[in-house]
DNA sequence: AGTCAATAATTGTATTAACAATAATTGTTA
DNA sequence: TAACAATTATTGTTAATACAATTATTGACT
C-alpha cells in the first residue's frame, strides 16, 4: 500500500501501471535524497556521476562521448557538466593532440579527494537502500534489467 | 549484465549500489520513453500526470496543494504546471469562494478528451513494461514499496 | 588537391526545475 | 478588534534540461 499512500491513489489499472509509476516515483525519491546529500559538497548527482566515471579510468583521460555514454541520464549536456566541474577544479580538460576534435577529460587530485571524502563520510545515499534484503536487491536488479531488455 | 552494458560499468561495489543506480537509470529511461510518446500531443509527463490526477476527481475540483501531494515529482512547481495546462485549455482555474486563498482546479472536457485519446491510441508507454511477467511486476512493486518504507 | 561526408564537441534558445521570498487570506487569541 | 501565526498560492531568480543548429576537424573518394 506504500505507493498508494505516497501519491494518494487508491488503485491502479494494472500491476504494470503501478510498476511504471512506482519506478518513476522511486527514481525521483532516490534522486532527491541523493541530491540533498550531495548539496553540502557543492555538486549535483549528475556531476557526482561524471566524477565517478572519470575515477573509473583514472589516471587515464576519457573523451567526452565516452563519458556521455556511461552517464545515468544521457540527455544532460556533458559539455556544460564537465565545464562546471572544471570551474570547481575537479576535472582537467585538454584538447587531444592526436585528434583535435576530441577533448581529453580526466579527474584531478581534488576530484579524487572529494570522492574519497564522499565514500568515507557516509552514511551516504546507499544506506537508504538497506530497507531491503540483499536477496531483494538482487531480485530488483534482475527485474529492472529484464524490463529494459 | 544489462545495466553493466547500458552504462559500460563492469562491476558495482555491492548489489545495493547496483540497485540504486538501476532505479535511477531505469527511471530516467522510462521517463524519456514517456516524454517522447507524449510529445506529439503537446504535453510533458508532469502535465500528463496532473491531468490524470484531476480526472480521478472529475467533475469535482481540487485545490492546488492536493494536486501537488499526488504528483510523482513533488518538486516541480504546480502553479506553473497548471498554468501551462490552462493556457492549453485542458484545465479550469477558479478562486474558491469559501476560502479565497485556495484555487479550485478541474479538468475540462478538452482535457478529458485528450486523456481518452491517449488511453486508446496506444501502444502507449505501458507496453514498454510487458517485457516482464505480471508476477515480476508484482514483485517489483513489493520491493520498491519496501525500499521507501 | 578539392569536395563531401562523418565525427566530436560546443553553442543558442526556449522550457523547466529548484527553492527561497513574497503576497494574500484566514484563524487564533490576548 | 488588533496583532500575530498559519495556510495557500504565486513570483523571482539562478541554474539545469532538451534538443536543434553550428563549428571544427578528420576521413574518404574522385
Amino acid at each position: 500500500m506504500a505507493l498508494e499512500n505516497d501519491i494518494k491513489q487508491e488503485k491502479f489499472v494494472s500491476e504494470y501501471q503501478k510498476a511504471a509509476i512506482n519506478i518513476l516515483f522511486t527514481g525521483s525519491w532516490l534522486y532527491n535524497i541523493n541530491a540533498g546529500f550531495l548539496k553540502q559538497y557543492g555538486i549535483t548527482p549528475e556531476q557526482f556521476n561524471v566524477l565517478r566515471i572519470l575515477r573509473g579510468q583514472h589516471p587515464k583521460a576519457m573523451m567526452l562521448a565516452n563519458v556521455t555514454c556511461r552517464m545515468i541520464d544521457k540527455s544532460s549536456n556533458a559539455t556544460r557538466l564537465v565545464e562546471k566541474l572544471r570551474q570547481k577544479g575537479m576535472v582537467k580538460r585538454e584538447i587531444c593532440e592526436g585528434n583535435r576534435r576530441q577533448v581529453d577529460i580526466s579527474i584531478t587530485e581534488k576530484g579524487i579527494a572529494l570522492l574519497k571524502k564522499l565514500d568515507s563520510e557516509g552514511p551516504g545515499w546507499l544506506e537508504t537502500l538497506k530497507n531491503i534484503s540483499k536477496a531483494d536487491a538482487r531480485e530488483l536488479n534482475r527485474i529492472l534489467d529484464k524490463l529494459r531488455s
